[in-house]
DNA sequence: CCGTATCCCGGCGGATACTG
DNA sequence: CAGTATCCGCCGGGATACGG
């Protein structure tokens, strides 16, 4: 999972991204981070059940996206230390206010495909 | 430049790209298309303009990107044949309806580097 | 001026097996 | 249930040199 402190917080985007657009790119350009997001800003989810719901993820995967979005301040991670564990994900503040830029390029994508000729 | 017939119409997107979401992202996530699109947005600009605006970028990786960009419909290309040649980038219609997507996630990018801190 | 052609490397992400 | 641990292949992207 990369060094966590590099002089961002402790969040995994390198000082190098200076430029925010770059920043808010690299943050949400994670292979699942898109249906992850788009998920869980519309409830909080389990692991399992976010497994579920993402058809084609793997655990590793899963768990690798939900930790750097967790280190970018994007998504917490609630525990309950019960028998089984219970795992809560949700968004953050700073998160939810992803969701208009998911939204726009749902509606983006959704001209493209129609479009789908230049 | 792989393959350009691919069921998607002339352009680089995978069908697998099923989801609207992916699909964009997937077309704005080169490493360079992020400042390419939003300098286009403010203006047309030849290759060695665009070379010359963005440090850091190789001839090689300018190329490319704007060559994806291209088959993604999202960037036109206009040769004038003169010697010697100018070439002359530019954003299409469909192009042009990212820069509010650009433009809101610069607003993220500067919210997420205020805060910095989870 | 506007590109290709090669070569090469790191790291993202897949498959699979194991654990508190 | 919610993860780690390994191993490994692919390809995005850098450096450099050459071409119309």
């Amino acid at each position: 999972m990369g060094n966590r402190l590099n002089g961002f917080g402790a969040c995994s985007a390198e000082v190098k991204k200076a430029c925010p657009v770059e920043m808010t790119l690299h943050i949400i350009s994670g292979k699942w981070k898109g249906i992850i997001i788009d998920i869980l800003s519309h409830k909080s989810a389990r692991f399992n059940e976010l497994k579920r719901l993402i058809p084609g993820i793997t655990q590793r995967m899963l768990t690798l996206q939900l930790r750097e979005l967790e280190a970018d301040c994007v998504v917490k991670r609630k525990v309950e230390n019960t028998v089984p564990k219970k795992v809560e994900y949700s968004l953050t503040e700073l998160g939810e206010k992803l969701y208009p830029i998911i939204s726009s390029m749902r509606i983006w994508g959704n001209e493209y495909m129609k479009i789908n000729k230049c």
